[in-house]
DNA sequence: CTGATTTACATGGTGAAACACCTATTTCCT
DNA sequence: AGGAAATAGGTGTTTCACCATGTAAATCAG
């Protein structure tokens, strides 16, 4: 369905806008069927499984919530808290950190692995089906695409910044 | 820059997750560029200013709560909040609709009039660089890429509900 | 025309997000 | 070594999003 269908939009569109407009569109769908399909009937958000998933591929020594932000997809992560809710229901923990006492390390617990890999299968089945969608060319394009994009929005953050 | 340099994966990635993970990245960018660049100056969220151009682009009834919901990109949006501080800051009005006097027509005032508009070229400018980066071609296989994706999520998203 | 159902919206309460601020530790500079 | 600056991350507060509930009006069934 196109766009503007979609969004019952009358007006022809900005060819830039559209792409921006279907960009954020797209990923709705994409963060709503993992939240429904996946997140939701284990009571995580997609950031606390984000989490999760970072530690599972981190070494067993865990991570400093500094790496596991620059490690999020959503830079600006409240990451001690969503560490301190996982922490409650005993998916991960926290441990000292003799090299650097200003933080502590946290690391996954077998509880957490457990869960982590009681969602992996279907995670996988999910993002699979994508496949179906594209071939092995499109897919390729398309990530290129979105790399191009995504470097060209960094440029134009930094120069904001300034 | 490669999504697993961006996020630090040493792990190969699946195809399918790599997909959906580059769409969440990217989404992010857009967002944040749009945010710091357009809607934080002017103390608008994304959610508020999309309410605002579905209002401008409208007919000048205005539109009832509904119509603005099934126009706005995510589509569990607070709608009636949304309106009550928009209406707050008198960007927005209520106004009686007689033809059904359950829902009230909410409408774009000179002054949200005037607020769009001051931010409409400021937005254009930042859509018509995403141009820069993809050409004619690619625009449209983006988007018809995109498209597809999003029929297809849209379809295991009514599986799912069922 | 009356009762039941559906639709549209508002609102109340809860939990999380976003902002800044604060503390402890480390690093850098001289 | 000693003090300044930077870094890591915990915490407080406000705002907001999300869920469920409530209410009014329209629609439908008989």
């Amino acid at each position: 369905m196109h766009i503007q269908e979609e969004l019952q939009i009358t007006k022809p569109l900005e060819p830039g806008h559209e792409v921006a407009l279907a960009l954020l569109l797209t990923r709705e769908y994409v963060a709503r069927l993992f939240d429904q399909a996946l997140y939701e009937p284990e009571d995580l958000s997609d950031q606390q499984f984000n989490v999760l998933r970072i530690l599972k591929g981190g070494g067993k020594d865990g991570y400093l919530v500094k790496d596991i932000r620059c490690r999020m997809i959503y830079r600006f992560a409240d990451v001690p808290r969503l560490v301190n809710r996982l922490e409650a229901r005993g998916l991960v923990k926290r441990c000292e950190n003799p090299a650097d006492r200003r933080g502590s390390r946290v690391q996954i617990t077998v509880k957490g692995l457990a869960l982590e890999a009681r969602m992996h299968d279907r995670h996988q089945a999910l993002s699979q089906q994508v496949d179906r969608c594209l071939s092995v060319e499109e897919r390729t394009q398309l990530l290129a695409m979105l790399e191009r994009l995504r470097d060209d929005y960094r440029t134009q953050l930094e120069a904001l910044a300034k």
